[in-house]
RNA sequence: GCAGGGGUUGCCAAGCUUGGUCAACGGCGCUGGGUUUAGGUCCCAGUCCUCAGUGGUUCGCAGGUUCAAAUCCUGCCCCCUGCACCA
C-alpha cells in the first residue's frame, strides 16, 4: 500500500472516484420537505465544441460551493444541460452539408467528457438539452399558455432584420444597431411578428429589482433597460384644425416654457402637416436624409441638430399660445408618442435648436426662490420655482408641486394624461431561422392563425433536411412535409407556422424544468418547483453579458408562470454571481493600443514597426491566448486547475491565466498530498503539538466555514490548502504531534480539502479508513473554539514573535560587535510590569478612565514610591496605558490571546527556557539565555525597554 | 451626458459596511540560506526608509472630522463597464 500512496497521482485518483462517484449517484437528489434546500446553478452552455477556461471557471466556482453545501447537510440542487438550438450549429451543418441535430449532438457529448474529466457534481439524470422535442414540446406548450393569458401577439411591426443572420432580433440584441451576435448592422423592416407581452410586466421587473441579490451593476443595467419615467402626454390643438399633437414629457413644470413643438419626420402628421405647401421640399429633403441613414449613423450625426418648419402651428393648451410647428433630426419616433414639446429655457437641446433657428427662449423656472432667473447662456435643466407663468396659480411652485398642479390643470380641461412611459418594449421572439423551437401555429385561410392543439405537440422539426451553404432562408418554409398541415378548427387545408422561437426563449425557464426534469406529463410539477425553486435558485453564477437579455427574460417567465399558477416564486434567483473573465498574456503594441496573435510573439508590431509587449486579454480564439482545459487536465489534474481557479482570484474579479502560477499549485497540491500522507502514516506516542495543532484546527474550520458560507471561495481554499499545509509543517518542526491528534486534525481538514479538490480528499479520506464517501459525508460545522485554545494559540504566536524580532535585530547587533555573535540573551519583563499591566487589562475591561484617575493609581502602587524605579514605571505605564507617538497603549491593541497571556501569568521564562533548543536551531545560534530582567546581567541595557509578551533581545 | 464599479506597498490582490491589534493577509516575482549527485522539487528567511528593535513616510490627489483614517465626509484627477439627443 505504501508505494501506491506515497506519489500524488491525479490521473489515477480521479478516474478511481469519478467512477465511484457515478455509480454510487451520490449526486442525485430529490425533494425532501424535511431538509433545508440549496439550489446551485450555473448558466448552461451553448455546446459549441469543447469546454473552455471560462466554462472551468463558471462550474469549479458552482462545483465547490455544491460541494461545499452537501458538507454541511444541505438537500443540493445541481444540474447541468445545454442550451442547443442556435444558429452556430445551423451554419456549421450548411458547411459541412448535415444537419443541425448532429451537429449539435457531437458537440454535446464532447462538452459532457470534458465536464466529467473535470469532477463536477452533477445530477446527470437530470442533463436536459433545449434542442430535444421532450424539451421543446414544453416550449410549446408554455407558448400556448402565454397565448391563453392574452400574452402572445402577432402584428406586423418595424422590425430589426440582420441581414447576415437572416432573421429578425428583439430590441435587447442589438447593440449600437449592430446584432449582438454577429455584429453586422441591422436595419428596421416591416414584418409579421410574433411577440410577447414583457411590458405587461415592466412595473414588477422594476420594483422587485431591490429585493434581490444581484451585483448592483446588473440592476442598474435592468433599470436603465426598462428605463420607467413618469410625465404626461399633453394635447397640442392644431390651430385651425380639429386635430391634436400629443406629446410626452416629463417635466410639464415646464409648460410655460414652450416656445415650439417638435415632431419624429417619422411622425404621420407630418405628411398631412406640409402636402403641398412651400414647406413640403424641405421637409422631404430631411424626412429622406433620416430615412436613409441607419440609426447607427444618424444617431452618430446627431451632434448636428437640424430641423425645418412644417409651415403650421399648434398651440399652448394652457395659455393658448401658438407655438410653430418643427420636424427635427433628433426626435426618435418610437419612443414616447414622436413629438416633443421644446422648452429652450429648461432643456439643453432644445436651447441648442432654437438658438440655430432664431426661436424665443423663455425662462419660466427659477434657481432661486423669489427671484428672477438669471441668464447664463444655456438652459437651466434642474428643479426650479415657477415664474413668468402666463396663467394665475403656478407661479411659486416648485419641483413635483410644480408638476401635479400643471397635470392637474391638463387632466381638468381634457388636454392631457399624467402617464408612465417605458423603454422596455414587447420580446420579438420569432426567428425565421430553423434551429429553434416551430411556434405552435397554423395559418388557415378560412380559420386565421390558429394554435396547434396542446395534444398535437410537439410539432417538431424535421430531420430529412439536407443543408448546403449556398441556401438562403430558412429551410422550413421549403420543407412541404412540415409546412402543409389541416386546420385544427375547420380541417381544411393549412400551413404550418415556419417562424422559430428566439433562443432566449428556451434559457428563461430551463432552471424550472431542472426541479422536475424527467416529468413527461407537464413542464414541471409545482411541488417539486416550488420545493427548490423557494427563495429562487439559491446561487445562480454566469457572465455579466446576460445582465440584461437572459436575466430579464427568465425574470419575466418566472412571474408570467406563476400567474398561469405554475409555481408561486416570483423571482428565479436570490443570488447571482458574474463571474470575471479569464485572461491571458497577449503580445501588445503600446503605439497602435492594439492586441495581437500570439503567433506574432517577438516579432515588431505589424502596423507600426514598435517593438510588443505583453499585456493581459481575455482569452479568444482571434488572439490566440487561449489555454485548452483538456491539457491542463491532462497535466496537472483536475483538482490542481481547480485550485489555481478558485486560489486565483475571487470569483467577480477577473483573473490572469499563469503558466507559473498553476505549476505552483500543482506544488502546492503536491505538498498537501505528502502533508496527508505523514500524518495518516503517524504512528507517534507522544506530541509535543497537539494541543496547539488542534487548536489551530479548530480555528481554520471556523474562519473556512465563515468564509464559504459566503461565497467566499479564495479565502477559503486559502485557509484550507494553504494555511493548514503550513500550520501541520510547523507542528512537525516544533517537536510533532502524536497519532491521536493527528488523526482528529486529518479528520477535520480533509473534508475542508473536499470542496475545491474533491479527488484528493476522496482519496485521502479512503485512506485515512473512512469508509463512507466524504460525497455522502455531513460534517459537523458548529465546531468552536475550546476555552484554553486562546492561550494555546497566544503562547505559540509569542514564541514566533520572539524568534522574529531576535532576528530583526539581528543584522544590527552584529553591527556593533565584534566577532562572529555566539549568544542571544532575551531578558523577559520585570515582576512588576507584568504585575502592573495585568491591573491595567482589568482596569480597561471595567472601564476605568485613565485620563482622570491614571497617576493617583499609580501612586498608590509600591515600585512607584521606590525613587530608583520612579521614572521607569511612569513611562511603562504610559506605554501601556495611551501609547507614545502613533502606537496605542497595549491594552487597546492587545488581543484575546495575549490579553489572557498577560491574565493568566504566563510564565515567558519558564517557556522560552523549554523551546531554548527550538530558538537556538531557528536563529541558529549556539547559546540561548533567558532571565527576568534584573536577575542577570542587563546586556546591551536592554531591561529598561522589556515588555510583558515583548522581552527585551540582545546578542552577544 | 447619465448610471454602476474601481484606483492599496514591484505585479496580482485582501482590507474598507461595524474608524484603532494596519507597514497593512495571501500569492507571484525577486534576494539569501538549507536539503538534493546536479537541475527541478521541497523547507527556512528577507523584500518602503531608517535603526541594537517600541522611529519615519505610505494605501489616486487636495482638504476636513477625530485623541486616532487605507477605512468616515467634501472637492478634484484618472481607469473600467453599461446606456445614451428618451423628451
Amino acid at each position: 500500500m505504501r508505494d501506491t500512496v506515497m506519489e500524488y497521482n491525479p490521473a489515477t485518483i480521479e478516474a478511481k472516484w469519478q467512477e465511484a462517484w457515478g455509480e454510487g449517484a451520490v449526486f442525485e437528489s430529490d425533494v425532501d420537505q424535511s431538509k433545508p434546500k440549496f439550489y446551485c446553478l450555473e448558466m448552461f452552455p451553448y455546446p459549441s465544441g469543447k469546454m473552455h477556461m471560462g466554462h472551468v471557471r463558471n462550474y469549479s466556482i458552482g462545483d465547490s460551493m455544491a460541494r461545499f453545501r452537501r458538507l454541511s447537510g444541505f438537500n443540493v440542487l445541481y444540474p447541468m444541460g445545454y442550451d442547443s438550438f442556435g444558429m452556430p450549429a445551423e451554419n456549421a451543418a450548411k458547411k459541412i452539408g448535415g444537419h443541425p441535430h448532429d451537429v449539435t449532438w457531437e458537440n454535446i457529448n464532447s462538452i459532457r467528457s470534458d465536464l466529467q474529466k473535470m469532477g463536477f457534481s452533477y445530477d446527470w439524470r437530470r442533463e436536459l438539452a433545449t434542442s430535444d422535442a421532450t424539451y421543446y414540446k414544453w416550449n410549446q406548450w408554455i407558448f400556448l399558455k402565454f397565448h391563453e393569458m392574452g400574452l402572445v401577439e402577432r402584428r406586423t411591426a418595424p422590425v430589426n432584420w440582420c441581414e447576415k443572420c437572416d432573421t429578425v432580433l428583439a430590441n435587447e440584441q442589438v447593440k449600437n444597431n449592430r446584432c449582438w451576435r454577429c455584429a453586422d448592422e441591422v436595419r428596421q423592416k416591416d414584418m409579421a411578428q410574433w411577440f410577447l407581452k414583457m411590458t405587461a410586466y415592466a412595473d414588477e421587473l422594476l420594483d422587485s429589482l431591490e429585493d434581490i441579490d444581484f451585483p448592483e451593476n446588473v440592476r442598474a443595467m435592468q433599470r436603465n433597460w426598462i428605463g420607467r419615467s413618469h410625465g404626461v402626454d399633453i394635447d397640442f390643438p392644431l390651430v385651425g384644425e380639429k386635430e391634436v399633437i400629443r406629446a410626452f414629457t416629463t417635466r410639464p413644470d415646464t409648460i410655460f416654457g414652450v416656445t415650439f413643438v417638435t415632431l419624429a419626420p417619422e411622425h404621420p402628421l407630418c405628411e398631412t402637416l406640409v402636402s403641398g405647401t412651400e414647406y413640403e421640399a424641405s421637409y422631404r429633403e430631411l424626412a429622406e436624409e433620416c430615412a436613409r441613414m441607419s440609426e447607427f449613423d444618424r444617431v452618430n450625426m446627431l451632434r448636428d441638430k437640424k430641423g425645418v418648419f412644417l409651415g403650421r402651428y399648434a398651440s399652448n393648451p394652457l395659455t393658448g399660445e401658438d407655438v410653430p410647428i418643427y420636424a427635427g433630426n433628433f426626435v426618435v419616433a418610437s419612443y414616447g408618442t414622436g413629438a416633443v414639446m421644446a422648452v429652450p429655457g429648461h432643456d439643453q437641446r432644445d436651447f441648442d435648436f432654437a438658438k440655430k433657428y432664431d426661436i424665443p427662449i423663455r425662462q419660466v423656472l427659477s434657481e432661486e426662490q423669489g427671484k428672477e432667473p438669471k441668464v447664463t447662456g444655456r438652459a437651466f435643466e434642474g428643479l426650479g420655482w415657477m415664474v413668468n407663468s402666463n396663467r394665475d396659480g403656478f407661479d411659486g411652485l416648485y419641483g413635483d408641486d410644480a408638476k401635479q398642479a400643471v397635470i392637474q390643470a391638463l387632466e381638468s380641461e381634457g388636454m392631457g394624461q399624467g402617464t408612465t412611459q417605458y423603454r422596455l418594449k414587447d420580446w420579438l421572439l420569432s426567428r425565421q431561422r430553423f434551429w429553434g423551437t416551430p411556434i405552435p401555429f397554423i395559418h388557415c385561410d378560412d380559420c386565421g392563425v390558429v394554435p396547434v392543439p396542446t395534444e398535437d405537440l410537439p410539432v417538431e422539426l424535421p430531420l430529412d433536411v439536407v443543408f448546403t451553404e449556398d441556401q438562403s432562408g430558412n429551410p422550413l418554409a421549403s420543407h412541404t412535409g412540415f409546412v402543409n398541415t389541416s386546420c385544427p378548427k375547420c380541417g381544411g387545408k393549412a400551413m404550418r407556422e415556419t417562424d422559430t422561437m428566439d433562443t432566449f426563449y428556451d434559457s428563461s425557464w430551463y432552471f424550472l424544468r431542472f426541479a422536475d426534469a424527467m416529468n413527461n406529463q407537464a413542464p414541471f410539477d409545482k411541488i417539486s418547483a416550488d420545493y427548490w425553486m423557494k427563495d429562487g435558485v439559491d446561487l445562480y453564477i454566469g457572465g455579466i453579458e446576460h445582465a440584461v437579455m437572459h436575466l430579464l427574460y427568465a425574470r419575466f417567465f418566472t412571474k408570467a408562470l406563476r400567474d398561469a399558477g405554475l409555481n408561486d416564486v416570483s423571482e428565479p434567483f436570490s443570488r447571482l454571481v458574474c463571474q470575471g473573465m479569464v485572461n491571458a498574456p497577449t503580445p501588445y503594441c503600446a503605439s497602435c493600443n492594439v492586441e495581437l496573435h500570439v503567433d506574432l510573439e517577438g516579432s515588431p508590431c505589424p502596423t507600426c514597426g514598435d517593438a510588443l509587449t505583453f499585456r493581459s486579454a481575455k482569452m479568444s480564439k482571434s488572439l490566440g491566448n487561449t489555454v485548452s482545459p483538456e491539457l491542463m487536465i491532462e497535466k496537472f489534474g483536475a483538482d490542481t486547475v481547480r485550485l489555481f481557479i478558485l486560489f486565483g482570484a475571487n470569483p467577480e474579479a477577473g483573473m490572469d491565466w499563469s503558466d507559473s502560477a498553476i505549476e505552483s499549485n500543482y506544488r502546492q497540491m503536491r505538498a498537501i498530498h505528502s502533508a496527508l500522507i505523514q500524518g495518516i502514516e503517524n504512528n507517534s506516542t507522544t506530541g509535543n503539538m497537539d494541543e496547539w495543532l488542534l487548536a489551530r484546527a479548530r480555528k481554520s474550520h471556523i474562519d473556512w466555514n465563515g468564509q464559504m458560507s459566503n461565497i467566499g471561495l479564495r479565502e477559503g481554499v486559502m485557509i484550507s490548502h494553504f494555511e493548514m499545509v503550513s500550520d501541520w509543517q510547523w507542528a512537525q518542526r516544533r517537536g510533532g504531534v502524536s497519532r491521536t491528534a493527528a488523526q482528529s486534525y486529518l479528520r477535520t481538514w480533509i473534508p475542508m480539502l473536499y470542496p475545491a479538490t474533491p479527488h484528493l480528499a476522496e482519496e485521502m479520506w479512503q485512506i485515512l479508513g473512512e469508509e463512507e464517501m466524504l460525497a455522502n459525508t455531513v460534517i459537523d460545522m458548529t465546531i468552536t473554539a475550546h476555552e484554553n485554545d486562546p492561550i494555546t494559540l497566544g503562547q505559540e504566536e509569542y514564541l514566533r514573535r520572539v524568534i522574529d524580532r531576535a532576528r530583526s535585530v539581528r543584522e544590527l547587533a552584529q553591527r556593533h560587535t565584534e566577532g562572529a555573535l555566539s549568544a542571544v540573551i532575551i531578558q523577559t519583563a520585570q515582576v512588576w510590569k507584568d504585575d502592573l499591566a495585568k491591573k491595567a487589562i482589568k482596569m480597561y475591561q471595567d472601564g476605568f478612565n485613565f485620563k482622570q484617575g491614571g497617576s493617583k493609581f499609580l501612586q498608590t502602587q509600591p515600585y512607584f514610591r521606590d525613587e530608583s524605579t520612579k521614572g521607569e514605571v511612569m513611562q511603562f505605564w504610559k506605554i501601556v496605558v495611551s501609547g507614545q507617538k502613533k502606537r496605542r497603549g497595549r491594552i487597546y491593541t492587545w488581543g484575546e490571546q495575549e490579553n489572557n497571556l498577560v491574565q493568566t501569568g504566563f510564565d515567558e521564562v519558564a517557556f522560552l527556557s523549554a523551546n531554548a533548543e527550538f530558538i537556538s536551531g531557528a536563529l541558529e545560534i549556539g547559546s540561548v539565555e533567558v532571565y527576568r530582567a534584573g536577575e542577570g546581567e542587563d546586556v546591551a541595557g536592554k531591561s529598561r525597554s522589556s515588555l510583558p509578551l515583548e522581552p527585551g533581545i540582545a546578542w552577544r
